[in-house]
DNA sequence: GTCTATAACTAGATAGAC
DNA sequence: GTCTATCTAGTTATAGAC
C-alpha cells in the first residue's frame, strides 16, 4: 500500500481487509479470517498491526490521502471550472471503481472509528469535499454555472458518483469511461433536455 | 411496526433495532444492549424474535414494503410522468429522512442477511426500482425526458436522493420541502442551466 | 411476557518458541 | 516474521422459574 510496487505482507493484509470489511463489515470480519486469506496465522497480524482498529484507519487515511493528492493534481493544471468538474468526475468514478473495497470502506465504516481517529479521517472528508464545492463556487463566479445552494449540490453529485462502484461492473458492457460520459451530461444538463426548457419551477 | 397505533414491544424492539444497526452495524449490536434500550432483559428478545437475522429481516422486509405500495399509490393516481416523478422524488426524500434508521439499514446491511433472506428483500428492491426506470421510461415515451440510458439514471436518481438522509439534519435550516424541490430542480435541470446549452457535449 | 442462569462458542489480543 | 497456545471477555441462543 505504501510502495505498490511490493506485495509485502502488510500491504496484502491491507488489501485483504479491506475487501473483507467490505463484505462483512468491520464488526462482521474476524481476525483469523483476514490472517487465513492473507496466508499468514492469527496472532502473526499483530506484528503488522497494533489492533484491528488500526488496520482500518490505516485503509481510510491512505485511501482520503491520495483521493486528496490526485485531485489535487489534476484541478491544478486546469483553469478552466467547467473542464475542472469534468476532470473532478472523471476521476471520482475512476478511482472509486478501481478500488472499491478500499473507498466503499472508507465510505461506511465511519461509525466503526474510534473518536480520535474518526475526528482525523472527518477532516480528510471534508478537505476532498471542499475542492468539489470550490469548482462549483468558481464556475458560479465565471457564470458558467446556475446553482443556489452549493453545499446540497455538491453532496448530491458526490454521492450519485460513488454510487457508481456500487452497481459497476467490470464484466458489464460499459465502460468507465462512457459511464463518467453519462454522468457528466446527467449532471450537467438534467434530464429534461433544451425543449422542455419552460418548465423552469419545481413546485 | 405493523400497528403503528400500539407500541407493543414488539414494535420498540424494532424501533432500537433499526437504531442500533444504523450506528453500530448488525454485527456490531448486541442482544443484550437492544433488550436494554427496549427495557427487557436479553434472554426475553427471544419470546419475539426468533433470532437476530429475523430482526434484522423483518425490519427490510417492513420498510421495502411500505415504500413500494406508498409509491405506488402516488403514481397510480397521477398520470402526467413528470410529474409522477416530482412526487416520487418528493416521497422518496420524505420517507427516507423521516424513517432514517430503517431505510439506512434496509440499504446498508443486506450483506447480513442469510442467503434466502437476501433473496426476498433484493426482488422487493428491484421492484421499487423499477417504479422509477418506468416512470422514466413514460417521460421518454411523452418525449418530455430525453435519456439515453434509463437503467443508470434511475440509478443514479436514487443513490442521490437516498444520499439526503445521510447529512439531512431535523435541526438545520432547510425543510425536507425545499431540500425536495432543489433535488427535482438539479435532477430535471442540470447545473449548466440555459445560457450553457451550447456545451452539449461531454467530452 | 419477562426473568435469571448458563451452555456453547467465537472474538481480539498476548506470550514465548523458532 | 511467523508459529502455536492461551487468556479473557463477549456473543447468540436456550431452559426453566415466576
Amino acid at each position: 500500500m505504501n510502495n505498490p510496487k511490493v506485495s509485502s505482507r502488510k500491504t496484502i493484509i491491507l488489501r485483504e481487509a479491506a475487501r473483507l470489511f467490505r463484505e462483512k463489515g468491520y464488526s462482521g470480519t474476524n481476525l483469523r479470517e483476514l490472517a487465513k486469506s492473507s496466508g499468514i496465522q492469527g496472532g502473526s497480524i499483530y506484528h503488522h498491526f497494533s489492533s484491528k482498529q488500526e488496520i482500518l484507519y490505516q485503509i481510510m487515511e491512505y485511501t482520503m490521502t491520495i483521493l486528496i493528492s490526485k485531485i489535487g493534481e489534476l484541478i491544478g493544471s486546469e483553469p478552466e471550472p467547467f473542464e475542472q468538474l469534468r476532470k473532478a468526475i472523471r476521476f471520482h468514478i475512476e478511482y472509486h471503481t478501481s478500488n472499491v473495497n478500499e473507498t466503499y470502506v472508507t465510505d461506511a465504516e465511519l461509525r466503526s472509528l474510534t473518536p480520535d481517529n474518526y475526528k482525523k479521517i472527518v477532516v480528510l472528508r471534508n478537505k476532498y469535499e471542499h475542492i468539489y464545492i470550490q469548482i462549483i463556487k468558481d464556475g458560479i463566479r465565471a457564470e458558467k454555472m446556475k446553482i443556489d445552494d452549493v453545499k446540497l449540490v455538491s453532496k448530491a453529485l458526490l454521492q450519485m458518483l460513488t454510487g457508481v462502484s456500487y452497481w459497476f461492473d467490470p464484466n458489464g458492457s460499459l465502460r468507465i469511461n462512457e459511464i463518467a460520459n453519462k454522468y457528466i451530461k446527467l449532471f450537467f444538463w438534467g434530464i429534461a433536455g433544451k425543449d422542455n426548457q419552460n418548465h423552469e419551477e419545481a413546485s
